[in-house]
DNA sequence: CCCCGTTATCTCCGTCGGGATATAACGGAA
DNA sequence: TTCCGTTATATCCCGACGGAGATAACGGGG
């Protein structure tokens, strides 16, 4: 279920040349939050662990410090979880997504409108 | 020339399932509209004449209208212009583009900060 | 001392997007 | 009738992306 929830608007921030913050680096971002767990949170996406863990070095060299604290072995088996710096640029990340959101309204409505997709409301 | 231009925020608008509007068509838009031509349009953006007319077929198929007529032979050896609906299109997109981007100034602000790129300012 | 689940790496391999290239069609001009 | 530049379409091919799977390391618990 879920719906389809169309229309989407996506939003692919790029710091610098080859390196940027996009949906699928921020639902991962998520997902570790949520689930304590690099692969974990890759298998919610139905992503294999290399992608998920290869992201997670990306993410962790993109910014001073690492959004992605990580640990092997232990009594939880090891495990991961966001640090302070991921917590705010995931914040960061949906509250601009929101924003952006609410100020295009209009415009994908008007774009909507020339398709040919039945508007349901 | 034209700057490294960071950080840069890109949006694509999903329409429906497979079906998205984003940067490079939207380039591709303005290059038709600027040059008269689809291939014209691709070589500036460096990209094959297949792909040009792939995105340019796709995005025919998008809307109720087309949004670029095209043209063979003739006295201007063909060519390939937007229909009213290409213009409007183009131009909802961009104002879309605009206004995402003034309503994420103060999130893609701090999110800069948080990275090891120094402000040039 | 072995067990466990996760992180961390490596290698193999299928798929797919897109470039390169070739060819035909078009239709007015010369 | 030939020439021209563009659209339209097909085939071949390569490199990159990412999945699948194997293996090791970790470190507290039983």
């Amino acid at each position: 279920m879920a719906g389809k929830d169309h229309p989407e608007l996506k939003l692919r921030l790029t710091l610098r040349g080859g390196e940027w913050l996009g949906p699928g680096k921020a639902d991962l971002l998520e997902g570790i939050a949520e689930t304590g767990s690099i692969s974990a949170a890759g298998k919610r996406m139905k992503m294999s662990y290399k992608r998920a863990w290869g992201l997670v070095e990306v993410l962790n060299g993109m910014f001073r410090e690492p959004l992605v604290a990580s640990s092997r072995g232990g009594a939880g088996h090891g495990g991961a979880e966001l640090t302070e710096t991921g917590h705010a640029v995931l914040r960061l990340y949906r509250r601009m997504q929101a924003n952006a959101v609410s100020a295009t309204e209009a415009e994908i409505a008007q774009l909507m409108q020339l398709t040919d997709i039945p508007d349901r409301k």
